[in-house]
RNA sequence: GGGUAGGUACCGAAGUGGCCAAACGGGGCGGACUGUAAAUCCGCUGGCAUCGCCUUCAGUGGUUCGAAUCCACUCCUGCCCA
């Protein structure tokens, strides 16, 4: 094991806030391994670039010999997180929850170390609580402290509503670090208010207060907003690789130093061409979810099809229409979407793609939504920007 | 419980009896330009078809030749008071 003091520099590094360091090396000084917890709520199956931020972070505790705690929470999961929340969240059920869990834990463990991972699922605790237990849990904060927190405040200050059992969430998220007497515990920026309830929890019941390390928020694709499923702007774990090699590719270059921090713990150097930086981002990030081969496939697919426009060499999928089937391209371009793609498009969306120039047949520009097509032998049909099939 | 302001398309927001599938902005999509980047410009943005038809303005009923717009009731939310 490194020494405790030769720890703080490579597990400080990276974190947007540590409360506090000074704390943290007093833990570390213990010379024990430390509880570290992170929490997820599998509120959707999958996970995404923007969770492993934490968890490679955690990883890297791991490493050093601490134990890492994995908090799956399947009861918090169905308040919802109002985090950075500008609304309620919806309800979830118990039992989509732990099918979510499941998946998400299989997820985690292509970054964490299973051997060294002890997942708890904190429906454990809460579900065996009395409704007495939670006044009492209740009032041990004030409700001013819960309207601190910056977003129920911004919904107030909206006219927005807020709904009680929300401010439940840091409670909960805080009760959680109670129960596993967490030593330190991450999230994201925007998990600081919880985390400080964890703290303050964890000094009514007479614990040594848990250090919080905050992480970074990983910028979703539309450079705007946070990664989220649910906002449609995260590249998933489980992406296949050209899927992944694509999104990544179409982040702006203002993103690109920060995917290269939070992502690959590095900086990105100013004397790369940014589109090669950007390649080789996504290069090694596909490869981590992937294998390396499939990576660098992925990339010369991307080449192929989007540098050199050369749709004729690429991997397209195949599409071909029953014999009776309408050879009007509307109806073909609907089919297509739907069999190649799982895309369900309507027929003005089709008529829309036509109409803006964006469909063609073996190269040729179709603008006619009434044109029919032969289908005469193989062909590349190209539907938009993205997407093409390979008919015969 | 009382008072009051509201609920319009993905979001914000006009519209307050016919000219409304519903202004405008944002977002999204497509095109040109490119590095599937950014910026810029242009177009599209309920569904199905040839004029046209169909489904939408919280819900349910009603008034009317005709309703997002008027009336009744219901549901939901904010604010003020208790």
């Amino acid at each position: 094991m490194i020494a405790p003091a030769d720890q703080i520099a490579p597990l400080v590094s990276g974190c947007a806030q540590v409360l506090s360091e000074k704390e943290l090396a007093a833990k570390l000084a213990l010379g024990r391994p430390l509880k570290v917890k992170l929490g997820v709520d599998p509120t959707s199956p999958d996970i995404h670039l923007g969770h492993t931020v934490g968890l490679s972070k955690l990883r890297q505790f791991q490493e050093l010999g601490h134990e890492a705690v994995l908090i799956i929470g399947d009861f918090t999961a169905m308040i919802g997180d109002p985090s950075g929340r500008s609304a309620t969240r919806p309800h979830l059920s118990h039992e989509q929850v732990m099918e979510h869990a499941k998946s998400y834990q299989d997820q985690a463990f292509k970054i964490l170390d299973p051997e060294k991972t002890s997942v708890r699922f904190n429906g454990e605790w809460f579900g065996r609580m009395t409704f007495q237990d939670v006044i009492r849990l209740n009032s041990r904060v004030t409700l001013q402290q819960m309207l601190q927190r910056e977003d129920f405040r911004g919904r107030i200050d909206k006219a927005l509503p807020v709904r009680a059992h929300e401010i439940q969430y840091p409670i909960m998220q805080g009760w959680d670090s109670v129960v596993i007497k967490a030593d330190v515990e991450l999230g994201g920026t925007d998990q600081l208010f919880n985390i400080l309830v964890g703290r303050d929890l964890q000094h009514e019941e007479g614990q040594y207060q848990q250090v919080a390390m905050m992480l970074p928020i990983l910028t979703g694709l539309d450079g705007i907003q946070k990664m989220s499923k649910s906002l449609g702007n995260a590249v998933g774990v489980t992406d296949v690789p050209g899927e992944m090699f694509g999104k990544l590719m179409s982040i702006s270059d203002e993103q690109m130093g920060e995917y290269y921090r939070l992502l690959l713990q590095e900086e990105l150097s100013p004397e790369i061409h940014p589109m090669e930086a950007k390649k080789s981002l996504a290069e090694r990030l596909t490869a981590r979810f992937h294998s390396s081969a499939e990576s660098r496939h992925a990339r010369e697919e991307f080449e192929l099809r989007f540098s050199k426009k050369d749709l004729d060499a690429a991997e397209l999928p195949p599409y071909s229409p029953a014999d009776d089937f309408p050879r009007d391209i509307i109806s073909l371009g609907v089919d297509a979407f739907e069999h190649a793609f799982s895309v369900k498009k309507s027929r003005g969306d089709i008529r829309r793609l036509v109409e803006g120039g964006s469909v063609s047949w073996r190269g040729e520009k179709i603008t006619d939504p009434k044109a029919l097509l032969t289908l005469d032998g193989p062909g590349v049909l190209k539907l938009d920007r993205r997407n093409a099939v390979r008919i015969g």
